[in-house]
DNA sequence: ACCATCGTCAACCATTTGGTTGAATATGGC
DNA sequence: GCCATATTCAACCAAATGGTTGACGATGGT
């Protein structure tokens, strides 16, 4: 039973992901565009997407042959929003941040 | 080789971890008391200390025969710069975001 | 119809992760 | 000095992670 919360920063931790959400914040990608500047096998970027997929930090849709993957930000916005409670940057979104905090720490509560 | 970054992220997808951080977020507390409302080893909530140190996600300072941990803001203030780029919720720290980002793409620019 | 291209699947592998247990190492109280 | 408390260490384990390769299914161009 993995969260969506897991998901997203288990997705975030890994490098190369991050650098995938990078290029795709520029712009829309198919799925060898995406890989062609990684070291790396197609397969494995494949993974990489699927992973990001999962997570919700991506979208992928086929037309054609070939599958475009773009940024979705549900999942980091969430993400965003836990983090935000602990850092005291801005103070932004608490009240968001309280109601998930008080899940996370008693999740019978209504 | 792993970075500051990958480890934040990585620290941040445990459960357990995070809800340690949410209990440190409340008050310091000496690794015993961390365990106590876990059904798990203290061994394992050791491991986990550590690697939320390691992250430096939280502080630990041994004082007597007890170790104090606390919650330390810096690289969840590095993880939130970076994730608060893809949101669009508030423009917060965006210069900071930009030049990481920059950074992160290409590596070996001065 | 054929062939190249796009992407995934399956099997495999090495390493890391998250947990266990039992022993070991402080430190504090009496 | 002795015992209890606080924490880590070491060895082990199962499962997950991040990669490989080769075969495979779909789609598009000619």
């Amino acid at each position: 039973m993995s969260t969506q919360l897991d998901m997203a920063f288990a997705a975030l931790a890994d490098p190369t992901r991050r650098a995938i959400l990078a290029m795709l914040l520029e712009d829309d990608m198919a799925v060898t565009d995406v890989a062609e500047p990684f070291d790396m096998s197609l397969a494995a970027i494949s993974k990489h997407l699927t992973i990001l997929t999962k997570a919700k930090l991506i979208t992928q849709e086929k037309r054609g042959r070939v599958k475009w993957c773009k940024i979705d930000p549900s999942a980091l916005r969430e993400a965003s929003v836990w983090m935000q409670g602990f850092g005291q940057f801005e103070p932004v979104n608490l009240d968001a941040f309280e109601r998930f905090l008080e899940q996370e720490l008693h999740p019978d509560a209504p």
